[in-house]
RNA sequence: GCCUCUGUAGCUCAGUCGGAUAGAGCAUCCGCCUCCUAAGCGGAAGGUCGCAGGUUCGAAUCCUGCCUGGGGCACCA
């Protein structure tokens, strides 16, 4: 679905048009003789804080001084000198130490209007990644339980990341990589198998390393309901020997690994495999249900469990083994990742002869480069940071390049209520879920606060500000921004004056005042901003960006009426909160936000 | 102890891979609706960019050291 390629040719940005004639300029003094022709430096220019530098400035020539054996204000009168004509460009200035300041026509701005109006949805996205294959996996939590808050930062900010790319030109696959094997899920399918029996009346002591939340019973009701007592076994049985819980004086983990070797022997293979697959499934229902609604889709959902079936562990750990970076200690199988930078070799392989979550991860990590991504990105919490050395060092001894990998850490998520900040702990089940975050705040709101922050700060997520609906709350106030223009339009259509289908120039040259003008150049920044946020994994660099726009165009509505008498001007005031209502439009789908014609 | 993120206005945070006079939103104070949604707008005030050195034409930004706070250092996932 957002695979889908972009196809039309899109008009190169103001800033793109700008740095072209520069580097027409740095290639011509290059060919003079004027500057070094060898290594010439991208041809950057920045947007100007001060009106008085221009629209923008450029520090090339501060930058080539010392190459090209000139002062800088010199080399900036020759940059200049060698500056094609263009439409949009109205004057240059050397200024300061060497700055070029390009001041650009109104035109240049108006063209802005007509580009936004012609190119709709497609307006500042680009072909930038030249539909270069990316692949991006995030949330992969396990599906031990619903998603919680945290994961729900994971989800927004792996989303909008894998949206911001695929609107620069890179082809995008989204993965989720469940992991459906492993320990903790045979501690859910022997906590539901526990819960099953309570509900079939015996009466027992639960693990405390189990899993005790409601879904867990939820789970064993519906085993209960359908099957009846047919998992049933007498509850002397399942306890018969099994070494005391922690409040026993015992320990929990060898009293809940002898109560899930219990469950396999009672249950048998079939009946253990159907409660661990109803454990499994419910949850992952859940989970993808979920993320559906949270405006978050995937391409893949791609099953630890398959690694071992197709033997792909099996073939990771062999590749390791021949090339020479494993050995045996203390019974145990271990990768030497000290060789590649880690802090200390890792065991892949466990002394009781089961491989690691390691083992299948360097497995995973090797298939997506053999599939053929040219860069793979991991959204990880950062909790999972001291996850990455070792990751990394399994690709370089695969003789993979690691750098094709970006791991993404996402610092964690605070929600603060009436001030107070809200105690959570998965232990005590007291977490806060993803679903009860939607239903309170809403999906529009989550999403947009889960990505207002960069990602490796720690979020205050500010509930009853989420939910307010005031000017404070950013999200209402870009929404408020979209469903006011949404208003003044339906006035116009009602009062039936109609804006000239075509999206000429001619009109849009009355726009010349002070509050039209700071839009136009907002509306131009777009597609800047929008390159930036995508190239850097910055979400909130867009989401910073909405409130600016919102900003202007909330001014410019209270300076200025629209629907004027004069026709002309009319038009073009139309036209320009239609360009601005598009631009909106397109930001918010980026982050996943709806764009309401009204509120 | 080691690794990692963080420290910018009273609070929450931006700061475009080194640029010109460090910005925004809250909160505080003062203003603006017979007018397209006041869920809005304008103005004022607010700073030793954690501290100390270094690099250079130029540092909130890069390097070193120290301090503060979060997280991580499993034959768990």
């Amino acid at each position: 679905m957002l695979a889908r390629f972009p196809g039309r040719i899109r008009l190169p940005s103001m800033k793109a048009q700008l740095q072209l004639l520069l580097s027409q300029a740095l290639a011509k003094l290059a060919a003079d003789g004027v500057i070094p022709s060898d290594q010439l430096p991208a041809a950057n220019i920045e947007r100007t804080r001060n009106p008085q530098h221009g629209d923008f400035a450029c520090n090339l020539a501060l930058l080539l001084a010392k190459a090209a054996r000139k002062n800088p204000r010199e080399l900036a009168a020759h940059i200049v000198a060698a500056l094609p004509e263009s439409p949009i460009l109205k004057s240059v200035e050397i200024a300061g130490p060497g700055f070029i300041n390009l001041f650009l026509t109104p035109n240049a701005y108006h063209f802005v209007v007509q580009g936004i109006l012609e190119q709709g949805y497609d307006y500042g996205r680009s072909l930038l990644g030249r539909g270069k294959r990316v692949q991006v996996e995030f949330v992969s939590a396990n599906p031990t339980g619903p998603l919680h808050v945290g994961h729900g930062r994971g989800a927004a900010y792996g989303a909008t990341v894998a949206d911001l790319l695929h609107a620069i030109g890179f082809d995008v696959h989204r993965e989720y990589y469940v992991n459906d094997a492993g320990r903790q899920m045979d501690i859910l399918a022997a906590s539901v198998w526990l819960r099953y029996l309570e509900l079939c009346g015996e009466s027992l002591s639960f693990p405390s390393n189990g899993y005790r939340g409601d879904y867990v019973w939820d789970i064993a009701a519906t085993l209960h309901r359908d099957h009846g007592d047919a998992y049933r076994c007498a509850i002397d049985t399942v306890f018969f020997e099994v070494p005391p819980d922690e409040p026993a004086g015992g320990d929990k983990e060898a009293h809940i690994d002898a109560l899930i070797g219990r469950a396999r022997e009672l249950l048998g293979d079939n009946r253990y495999r159907f409660v661990f697959e109803l454990a499994l499934n419910t949850l992952l229902d859940d989970i993808r249900d979920d993320l559906e609604q949270f405006g978050v889709c995937y391409d893949e959902w791609y099953s630890e469990r398959s690694l071992t079936a197709s033997g792909a562990v099996n073939k990771a750990v062999e590749r390791l083994r021949s090339a020479g970076h494993l050995y045996q200690k203390d019974g145990a199988l271990w990768f030497r990742s000290t060789a590649f930078g880690d802090e200390k070799d890792r065991v892949i392989e466990r002394e009781n002869g089961q491989t690691t979550y390691f083992a299948s991860d360097i497995a995973y990590h090797l298939d997506k480069i053999e599939r053929g991504f040219e860069r793979v990105i991991d959204v990880w919490g950062a909790d999972h940071h001291g996850y990455v050395p070792r990751v990394k060092a399994a690709l370089q001894a695969l003789g993979d390049d690691p750098s094709k990998l970006d791991v993404l850490l996402v610092q964690f998520a605070n929600l603060y209520r009436a001030g107070e900040k809200v105690q959570m702990s998965t232990r005590s089940g007291s977490f806060v879920t993803l679903r009860a975050l939607r239903k309170e705040v809403g999906k529009d709101a989550a999403r947009f606060f889960y990505v207002m922050r960069k990602c490796e700060q720690h979020l205050d997520f500010d509930l009853d500000l989420a939910k307010s609906r005031s000017a404070e709350n950013p999200v209402y106030y870009v929404q408020y921004a979209h469903a006011r223009i949404s208003s003044v339009l339906r006035q116009a259509a009602e009062k039936g004056l109609t804006v000239e289908p075509s999206p000429g120039m001619q009109n849009l040259q009355r726009l010349t005042e002070e509050h039209e003008l700071a839009l136009l150049q907002s509306l131009s920044r777009y597609p800047e901003t929008l390159e930036y946020a995508a190239l850097n994994e910055e979400p909130h660099q867009l989401a910073q960006y909405l409130r600016e726009l919102a900003n202007d165009f909330h001014t410019y509505y209270n300076a200025h009426q629209f629907l004027v008498e004069a026709p002309g001007l009319r038009d073009a005031r139309i036209k320009l909160i239609l360009a601005t209502r598009q631009v909106l439009r397109n930001a918010l789908n980026l982050l996943g936000v709806s764009a309401p014609e009204t509120m």
